[in-house]
DNA sequence: CGGCCCATTGACAGGCATCAAGTCCGGTGG
DNA sequence: CCACCGGACTTGATGCCTGTCAATGGGCCG
């Protein structure tokens, strides 16, 4: 019966699907059937320690593929930030499209290095000291993924919360960090899930220093 | 020129050389020629932040594969540690050897997931709060990646600043994260470079606490 | 034996997690 | 249209953790 999913797998085309705000699409554990390629929206790898602690491992950005077969199973558990537009790639006909061809000796896999990346670049991230640090990195990768509303502004792709377990600190601290930039004249919020980079050069200065 | 280096990559059989320690095997930034074996030893990942600050992003171990072309160029600089043996891959080479056969659906690419693995592993491990918990982690890695001597001894697979580095703390909390260990009578450290896990659940429910 | 690098230890201050209120906002139902 | 409600965000107070600095100790190599 593996065979004959395998097999159905293999005729399968790829399927768009729609989902909405914290919506699962699958769970740390499951097999690896298919690849997520986001279309619309954001989509968070949470990760949580054995104790409960959450970890948000990976966002994911339109353009990003993840859910690749690395492994067996999944090792996050990924969901929909908001309303999101997927497609799901059988995890065959995907590998036979993306994985490096052998014949074309420059043909490096683009969609799969989306997942390693986000994960290396949370990692760098997380691994530097203060909360102020990590909120800029953090918010010049919004900045470089997401596209600007009509007066240069950007949506938080998430909640506070998630920023939190992102940059693995506190929800208060984001709250606190988030608050500072804006006293500092460095980004301005007309809303609380909005913001807009006045001095660039300078978020940039405080999230390499 | 270009297509005649690769011409001969193609050509190269796999070369094995030994490295000794600190010395370096890639630069970030290099474009990725080769793909790595460890067999012996430990090879390390840094990172520095453009600030100069440094990051250990991933610890490569025995039978461990890194340097993947998932980019064109390397993401980060790999040092021996100690002394090593290194196997090193002619990409092309690599890529027909390791990479999924599409005709077999349940051919996981296993070495092809060493380094996203353990850099995932070292980003669970930073994200989580409390050095002696990273430490705790850290201690079980190397634990189940690393052959005890006699007694049931392991050798610290890295001096203290590059554990530092790698759990995103400094060396003197290491040092003193080692030393409440070693009070709880949880491990005992009969050199500075080697360690035996006295008390095996107690250190994991450290690390998971 | 001397020098160097790493590990160790102590003192100290600052950052940040935690707890606890209080505020804002969107959604729901009357 | 308005009142209510719940969840997310905000803010303040407090104490611990841990990063930093400085000095000492110890092992290895020349």
């Amino acid at each position: 019966m593996a065979e004959l999913a395998r097999l159905m797998c293999c005729r399968t085309r790829p399927i768009a699907m729609p989902a909405g705000p914290d919506e699962v699409l699958f769970l740390e554990g499951d097999p690896c059937e298919y690849v997520y390629e986001v279309r619309r929206g954001v989509v968070r790898a949470v990760k949580f320690s054995t104790e409960g602690q959450r970890q948000i491992a990976a966002i994911f950005f339109p353009g990003d593929h993840f859910g690749l077969p690395y492994t067996k199973d999944y090792r996050f558990t990924a969901e929909a930030v908001t309303d999101t537009l997927i497609i799901k790639h059988a995890r065959q006909n995907w590998l036979q499209s993306f994985i490096v061809n052998p014949a074309d000796p420059d043909n490096i896999p683009g969609p799969a290095a989306n997942e390693p990346d986000a994960i290396f670049l949370r990692g760098c991230i997380v691994g530097r000291h203060g909360v102020l640090v990590r909120l800029s990195s953090f918010l010049l990768v919004v900045e470089q993924r997401l596209e600007p509303d009509g007066d240069g502004g950007l949506l938080l792709p998430l909640p506070q919360t998630d920023i939190a377990d992102f940059l693995a600190t506190s929800p208060e601290s984001v709250c606190r960090a988030l608050r500072q930039l804006r006293e500092m004249r460095v980004i301005s919020m007309s809303r609380r899930d909005r913001f807009v980079i006045i001095d660039k050069p300078r978020l940039s200065a405080i999230a390499e220093c």
